[in-house]
DNA sequence: CGAGATCTCGTTTTT
DNA sequence: CGAGATCTCG
């Protein structure tokens, strides 16, 4: 590694938060300031001061923005991103696996633990609610997501379900007994299991910080604690921090008030508000240089966060060239609005802007729907964000079950999932083979288990049995071959059950090929579990544009942003009604702006096409907020949005070939790049 | 009890 | 239109 000139490569504020000696130290600046940046550098400083890199904590919220946090610092160090490199580094929640998988024992944790995603422990909640609910009158009964929500965020907020009930659902606090059942026989199905969910996970990192004897060996683990994203911590995740720090209050934490976008996720703003508070000795450092973006699309950012009253006000300034503005483009429908934006696309790249340079943002990973479309049809590859992620997919899901059960074959949530599979097999049978499971002391017994079932399930359980007992004659290490076994054992399913059992197939294929590059079971299936790594490369899925929702995109940039679907549908959200919530909304917008280096482009259509006719739009009403002088219009967009700031109802005009897709169109009015005037360098 | 047929209703963000 | 809940029949 050659040495960094840290005076150089940082400005005098960001020098001094990577220098400072010891002690707590907080980073509260606008977006594109180089936070991470800060952190990065703070990693290489210490590498250099002769600290272990294994005693460097470095951590962040979202996989994505973890990703790029620790590539950048493999790079700053001169490695590659495939290089290991011993500083603990990642999610809150995959860092909790890592320590688990080691300390677990001190809570009673086994070390083969499955973790359960968002949509096992949602069919657990499911199914327990079932039982404890149905005494009570058929209808009016809370969803599962409901109650997994309210149990979610009282595990985050470090608070109890009654609160956590009057904060989010008052209006079931008159079943609170019953939700409070249900958690509880949640967490014993859980822990019976052998499975944690991610909640867990973080409750027991706290756990561990907490109680002997791994509260001395935490409070020493790490010399020091970085951490990206503060805002955006929750209650737990504070915890642990300070559990982590306390001690020895080496301690820098970066992030931004204005960015704060997660707090359905129980992120409290209040923790970086406070964090002088909780650390008394702390620095604080603020950082007004934005590195990032053009002046116009700072000067947009701050134009948007400026009608947030509950903000720290920053003064954000570009130190980059004056570039383009920002353009607000409004089409008559969701149709051409995905038109244009192909259009934009395919000029920017034929522009040589490569395309992991261009991104296109939105609220919902549903509004991606049209662009994905149209980009199909021209051949444009893109990398799809957000939505059901490939390891979410249910024919991967099934086949990942039986290895969590060669895993952990106590694992109910899969065992559910396997079962029912079989011809025969339902809800009552699997229930019953489940239960006599837990006779049984390991997987290998699976043949001394006698259980009286009907005859059409009975042939189904011995092929369950035959099938498991191939799987266990194959090597726990050996990824690949167990998933093309299970694959071979899972094709009959398949076929019969889905049309598009080839694309499956495919995917299943994808899997087995990328299951293969490891070699440890625990590690595999806790990374699919985590969706760390989120890249196997589906077809479609290589070398893209990026399309993304705006709360993957937190942290990350690129040199062309689009944003579109900018409705008063769609942003702010409409079941956001109050001022706090809308706020927060508009902090979406803050960050989804602020991703853009040099182009950015707003988009919306003012009307949508659905399965029950078509409907009128309006603009976001972000956007009537805003001076004209910040944005180039398009026709449409001027006399839209205008019309909207005047309380008027603007009725786009009927549009030929709305509802027959394939039809000839008429020619875009707008040549591509009409709005762009010069492309110097990227 | 399981499986296939029929009905209902719908907005969001992540680990 | 389509996912999930509910109904019905063998
Ligand atoms: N002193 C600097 N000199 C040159 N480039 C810089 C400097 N500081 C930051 N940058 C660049 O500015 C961009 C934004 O920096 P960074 O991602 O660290 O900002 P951030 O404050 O973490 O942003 P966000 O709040 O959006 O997460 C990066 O490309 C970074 O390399």
């Amino acid at each position: 590694m050659s040495k960094i000139d840290f005076a150089k490569v940082l400005n005098e504020e960001q020098y001094q938060a990577v220098t400072v000696k010891a002690g707590p130290c907080l980073v509260l600046a606008g977006a594109g300031s180089g936070k991470t940046r800060v952190l990065v550098h703070k990693v290489a400083w210490l590498i250099e001061q002769g600290v272990k890199p294994e005693k460097i904590l470095l951590l962040t919220f979202t996989n994505k923005a973890a990703n790029e946090m620790m590539s950048r610092t493999k790079a700053l160090l001169g490695l590659k991103d495939a290089d290991r490199l011993a500083l603990w580094g990642g999610t809150f929640h995959s860092v909790a696996n890592r320590l688990l998988r080691v300390y677990g024992r001190y809570l009673d944790i086994p070390n083969n633990f499955v973790i359960l995603d968002s949509d096992d422990s949602k069919s657990l909640l499911k199914k327990i609610s079932k039982n404890i609910l149905h005494s009570l009158d058929k209808k009016n009964n809370p969803s599962s997501s409901l109650i997994q929500e309210v149990i979610s965020f009282a595990t985050n907020s470090d608070i109890s379900l009654n609160e956590s009930l009057q904060i989010k659902f008052p209006e079931w606090l008159q079943i609170e007994e019953q939700i409070v059942k249900i958690a509880e026989m949640y967490k014993q199905q859980k822990q019976k299991s052998g499975t944690l969910d991610f909640d867990d996970l973080l409750q027991a990192w706290k756990k561990l910080t907490t109680t002997t004897p791994t509260d001395k060996i935490f409070a020493n683990l790490w010399e020091y604690i970085l951490v990206d994203e503060y805002q955006d911590t929750n209650t737990i995740q504070a915890e642990i921090i300070y559990n982590l720090a306390k001690a020895h209050q080496n301690i820098l934490v970066v992030g931004d008030d204005a960015q704060s976008i997660y707090s359905f996720r129980a992120a409290n703003i209040q923790n970086i508000l406070d964090f002088p508070k909780i650390f008394p000795k702390c620095q604080i450092i603020k950082l007004e240089k934005n590195y990032r973006s053009s002046p116009e699309i700072v000067s947009l950012a701050n134009a948007v966060i400026a009608d947030n009253v509950n903000q720290f006000a920053k003064n954000l300034q570009s130190v980059l060239n004056p570039g383009l503005k920002p353009e607000l483009i409004a089409e008559n429908n969701n149709f051409s609005e995905a038109k244009f934006l192909a259009d934009k696309i395919e000029y920017l790249l034929s522009m040589g802007l490569v395309p992991q340079e261009i991104a296109v943002l939105f609220r919902a990973s549903h509004h991606s729907q049209n662009l994905e479309i149209e980009l199909n049809k021209r051949g444009i590859n893109y990398e799809m964000r957000g939505g059901l992620k490939f390891f979410e997919r249910a024919h991967i899901k099934d086949v990942l079950a039986h290895l969590k059960v060669l895993f952990n074959f106590k694992d109910q949530s899969s065992w559910t999932r396997i079962l029912p599979l079989y011809e025969g097999i339902g809800d009552m049978t699997e229930g019953k083979i489940y239960s006599s499971l837990s006779q049984l002391d390991s997987l290998a017994d699976l043949n001394n288990l006698n259980i009286s079932l009907s005859a059409k399930a009975d042939i189904s359980w011995s092929q369950v049995k035959e099938n498991f007992n191939r799987l266990l004659n194959i090597s726990q290490e050996n990824l690949g071959e167990l998933i093309r076994l299970v694959m071979a054992q899972y094709n009959d399913y398949l076929m019969s059950q889905y049309t598009d059992y080839r694309q499956r197939q495919d995917d299943l294929e994808q899997l087995a090929i990328f299951a293969s590059a490891h070699s440890d079971l625990a590690e595999f299936l806790s990374e699919v579990s985590l969706q760390e790594k989120f890249s196997v490369g589906d077809d479609k899925n290589k070398a893209g544009v990026i399309l993304s929702t705006i709360h993957q995109a937190k942290g990350l940039e690129w040199q062309a942003v689009f944003l579109l679907n900018l409705t008063s549908r769609s942003l702010p959200h409409p079941l956001c009604q109050t001022e706090i919530e809308i706020e927060e909304e508009r902090r979406l917008f803050y960050v989804a702006v602020t991703r853009a280096k040099r182009y950015l482009y707003l988009s919306y259509p003012l009307s949508e096409f659905r399965y029950d006719g078509y409907k009128n739009l309006q603009p976001s009403i972000f956007l009537s907020n805003l001076d004209s002088n910040l944005l180039n219009y398009n026709h449409l967009a001027r006399s839209s949005v205008y019309a909207q700031s005047d309380g008027v109802e603007y009725v786009p005009e009927q549009n030929n070939d709305f509802y027959d897709e394939d039809k000839p169109k008429p020619k875009n009015k707008t040549k591509p790049g009409h709005f762009l005037p010069e492309i110097d360098e990227w």
